[in-house]
DNA sequence: TGTACATCAGTGAACGCGCGTTCACTGATGTAC
DNA sequence: TGTACATCAGTGAACGCGCGTTCACTGATGTAC
């Protein structure tokens, strides 16, 4: 017998194992080769090798597929700013590398971010996963500002904290849907990415 | 007779008199409404109150009048940033006023905006109108950039630019989708755009 | 001013398509005895 | 260790739907004479 018991390692079988990990895969594989627009259902369910049927067991329904997807979404930018900040040792270094972490992640992952703040997920109240992991990063930021600005009350932090949001996000907006010319490197968003942040009022 | 021939007043007709215009406005409608996921060509003929092949007289596909609904967006986006920076004095004031105009007319026209700036027309090539009036805002937004950093050299201007119009963009975005809580009023939105467009780098 | 006629801008029916979802089913798994 | 059986996680066919687009058509318009 090849196959053995257990979690590990059942390929080929008619049970796949981890289906479910592997549909949000393959969803974001689809997802980013052609769109969200093109994505569907049944095409992922293509993509992961298994019929149209199947992902049912478990995901209700396309929403709840795309949901997912969003949330490793975000558990991915809080991860990415979080690797660029983690070795700065001043504030505003700081929030350089979270900025970084951002653009950077965008720029790998164009079409799940557009996902992730698309329009589809402002019902998020069935999705309560997604949104406490989409705020996880919004924590980083904010901390990040409040760090920056010591003495300073609730609405000037709030206030910068957006500022420093908008320009970021802008930032990766922008160079997702290729209105800013950037070159094509990684090396090449970084170096933009630190021209931005450099700007932020916040380095005042 | 009621009805005059010219290009006057023939409702009610067999014949439409204006429905290219009348589409693209029947097309605005239904983006708003109903988002861009959700438009189809034959909703849109069905809010013009047309049959769903009359559509295809006056555009070639679907995609076309997706295009002139963006590039009427864009003139759209044009003029408020014009309309909004035109009674400044100072360089900074019509920064502020541009600003206040981008961030304004994403907020009346969120899905619009969406559309706008969404990945259906990186393939642009097809509709240089679109390319043309779309390239207009970012021309007012650099000579206004320009105008803040009198001595400055290109590449300091040029990345200047890019961080306004990023913090500016951002700000829109994270509005539309509703990530940023800034109040429902159109005041609030203005006071929350000044309080952006302050903290641009270029008040400096 | 009246009429024939080419052209324009509509209509309604039909095409084929891929989609989300449901259903009855079946093969594989793991557990109680 | 062997077997009966409940449960789990797949399958493939089918449902109904709305879509983009095409087609042959027809009513309205405007122009040449």
């Amino acid at each position: 017998m090849t196959t053995k018991p257990g979690k590990t390692r059942k390929s080929a079988g008619y049970h796949h194992g981890d289906l479910k990990r592997a549909l949000v895969d393959a969803g974001r594989r689809v997802l980013e080769e052609q769109g969200a627009d093109k994505l569907s259902l049944r095409g992922v369910a293509r993509a992961a090798g298994v019929s149209q049927a199947a992902p049912y067991h478990h995901f209700a329904d396309k929403d709840a597929l795309l949901a997912a997807i969003a949330t490793q979404g975000f558990a991915g930018l809080a991860a990415e700013m979080a690797a660029r900040s983690q070795h700065a040792t001043t504030s505003s270094e700081h929030m350089a590398g979270l900025g970084e972490g951002y653009i950077v992640f965008a720029f790998r992952n164009p079409e799940l971010f557009r996902l992730m703040h698309g329009p589809r997920f402002e019902v998020g109240e069935r999705y309560t996963d997604l949104l406490t992991v989409a705020s996880e990063s919004y924590g980083m930021l904010r901390d990040g500002v409040a760090a920056c600005l010591p003495g300073a009350g609730d609405a000037d932090i709030d206030s910068a904290c957006k500022a420093a949001w908008s320009l970021v996000h802008g930032a990766s907006m922008l160079l997702v849907d290729g209105r800013i010319d950037v070159g094509r490197t990684l090396g090449d968003v970084v170096a933009f990415a630190n021209d931005m942040t450099r700007q932020l009022p916040v380095s005042l």
